[in-house]
RNA sequence: UGGGGCGUGGUGCAAUGGCAGCACACCAGACUUUGGAUCUGUGGAUCUUGGUUCGAAUCCAGGCGCCCCAGCCA
């Protein structure tokens, strides 16, 4: 890859930060990630916290983590272990972990500072009141020419309060003396500006919530306005990189910066990563492991971060992805093809090849003596000459894919059939003889001879087969579950639908057991991953247990046999 | 549309006034002890209309389309 020449940052974002080192806005970098501790990080989240981490490493900078806790109802700790579990697992290195409630106090003090300047003020209005006031947009798409597509916003009748009302009355929001709901905390910034998160936005609300942290301490919490451009400003972030949807909170952010005098934190913003057939809101997530879609926050079909790497997905891989997309400000979506092509990239030059036949057909092989087991001499993966090889047994039975016989061949199918001759990787040349049927007619077992003079593979007079076939001893095979999975929804945007068992695909998961897999699996640890030679990358799970191993499939081959096969049928 | 953001092959990106290129996908072929991998090749794009310029994806003006904003969510 190249990775090595090419800056893994988007380039308007470091154009951005070379300017401001240049012009000595900054003299140095430091970035953060800042996760809500409400959920699992999943795919999406990488994007940005790719983009964070080297863009603080390519300029020799730091990177914080820092969680944005600042709404008690959603955030558990739980998800702070778990956050910073699946940061780590994909490489990610932070300087410092803080909190955005480690600067509770800090912040308050400088509310208190911007009612003395007269631009914070108590508002007793109600939730309903202060949104109606607000102004409107048009509703839907369509603007009907007789109505104002939006209306100007109305001043709080609380607005110009004194100031020692409003510090009065702000310490007792503090105190907890009112119920929730009842008081907010505003800045006073202008009630027509177009923007209509100017209209004197929210800062502080009243909660009697206890804090994960900060536990019954706090009767106010800020929102993410008054908190997070703040929260950059005493980390003395320099860059505070976030998604497109922010761009409208900039003013704001910058308004704060210069009303406070703070340090002068630069938010710039890059589109989110959409991926196609991915989930990625964190409610209907939540939905799907409630209701037992899924089974967990870690099943395999999700592109959670948990689900990945159970599923088998290296974390390089999603490096290459995500950095291998650029970035701009379109909206964009990203094909899960793309992704499952860096996967299959990655996959290929690290992955061990071992042989797994995954829906087993008998074979045996008529001339070959009874009690005779060989050990054949096979690659552990020929894409990297130092992965060595190992010995695979092989006997007079074995089994085969189902798929890699067929009584009748179809045109261009030059696999296993009576009368032709195959491969057996690694082992010997083997011609079909005659296939043995129940009384329903069903193949159940096939049967050939074996040239001895063809041992490891090569025919001494040269003649060649077309089809090499995966294959494992019956007597010494493994028997294993092998868990396939698709596509969990059956359309491209998922999130787009509310009725999720609607687009559901219904054959997301097949359990396929027993399996046989070669003896040499038995060593396997859990996460470790390999290559079915001819069937695709697949990862121990933890279900495993001494008695049965369990592998996922992480994604298949690439299986131009299959292409033809369809084409053929149309 | 009040504001903001964005428009380049099917998808994602590049080209920063000078031959529109790359990756994925697709199609065709070569090679092959994985019908894998690898290699080669074909087709296909600058939202639109005008303007500036020797020359425009790029600069200017208008139009069109898509996305975001009316949480005391982040």
């Amino acid at each position: 890859m190249n990775s090595g020449t090419r800056s893994r940052i988007p380039s308007f974002i470091r154009e951005a930060v070379e300017e401001d080192l240049r012009t000595g806005r900054f003299n140095y970098v430091r970035t953060r990630l800042p996760p809500e501790p409400n959920g699992y990080l999943h795919i999406g989240h990488c994007k940005a916290f790719l983009i964070d981490y080297f863009t603080a490493q390519e300029f020799g900078g730091e990177l914080y983590l820092r969680f944005d806790d600042t709404n008690p109802t959603k955030e558990e700790t739980e998800f702070v272990e778990a956050i910073k579990e699946d940061a780590a697992w994909l490489g990610i290195r932070w300087v410092k972990e803080t909190y955005a409630s480690d600067y509770f106090d800090l912040l308050y003090e400088w509310a208190v500072k911007l009612v003395k300047m007269g631009l914070a003020y108590v508002d007793d209005q109600s939730q309903a009141e202060l949104s109606a006031s607000r102004g409107t947009l048009p509703k839907g798409t369509k603007w009907k020419e007789t109505e104002p597509n939006i209306r100007p916003g109305v001043e709080s009748p609380w607005r110009n309060r004194s100031v020692e009302e409003n510090l009065d009355l702000l310490e007792r929001m503090k105190n907890g003396e009112f119920p929730e709901g009842s008081r907010v905390l505003r800045a006073k910034i202008d009630m027509n500006h177009p923007n209509l998160l100017m209209r004197d936005p929210v800062m502080y609300r009243i909660m009697h919530v206890p804090h994960h942290r900060t536990g019954t301490k706090w009767h106010i919490y800020p929102t993410y306005d008054w908190s997070h451009g703040q929260n950059d400003a005493m980390e003395g972030i320099t860059h505070s990189l976030c998604s497109e949807e922010y761009r409208i909170h900039r003013p704001l952010y910058e308004w704060f910066i210069e009303k406070l005098g703070v340090f002068p934190s630069r938010q710039i913003e890059f589109s989110r990563l959409n991926l196609t057939y991915a989930m990625m809101s964190k409610r209907k997530l939540r939905k799907l492991v409630e209701k037992g879609i899924v089974r967990g926050w870690d099943d395999p079909r999700l592109t959670t971060l948990r689900g990945l790497r159970r599923r088998g997905v290296p974390p390089e891989a999603i490096i290459e992805f995500v950095t291998n997309l650029g970035e701009t400000k379109n909206d964009s979506w990203v094909d899960m093809a793309q992704f499952e092509a860096v996967i299959r990239d990655v996959l290929n030059k690290t992955a061990l090849r071992r042989m797994a036949v995954l829906r087993p057909l008998k074979l045996v092989i008529d001339n070959y003596p009874d009690d005779l087991v060989e050990e054949m001499d096979a690659l552990n993966n020929p894409e990297d000459p130092t992965a060595g090889t190992r010995k695979v047994p092989f006997s007079k039975v074995l089994y085969i894919e189902q798929d890699d016989f067929r009584e009748v061949p179809s045109p261009k199918y030059y696999r296993l059939y009576p009368g032709n001759e195959v491969r057996l990787r690694y082992a010997y040349l083997v011609k079909c003889t005659h296939a043995v049927k129940d009384e329903n007619g069903n193949v159940v077992e096939v049967h050939a001879t074996y040239d001895p003079a063809t041992r490891g593979g090569d025919a001494p007079d040269g003649r060649k087969v077309k089809a090499t076939l995966h294959w494992v001893s019956a007597a010494h095979a493994l028997p294993v579950e092998v868990r396939l999975y698709e596509q969990l929804f059956t359309v491209e945007r998922p999130d787009d639908t509310e009725d999720l068992d609607s687009i559901i695909n219904p054959n997301s998961l097949q359990v396929l057991y027993p399996s046989y897999a070669e003896a040499s699996l038995s060593e396997a640890k859990v996460g470790d991953r390999f290559q079915f030679e001819r069937v695709g990358y697949f990862c121990l799970d933890p279900d495993s247990t001494d008695g049965k191993l369990v592998f996922n499939r992480t994604v298949t081959l690439k299986d131009s046999w299959a292409k033809v096969e369809k084409s053929l049928q149309t």
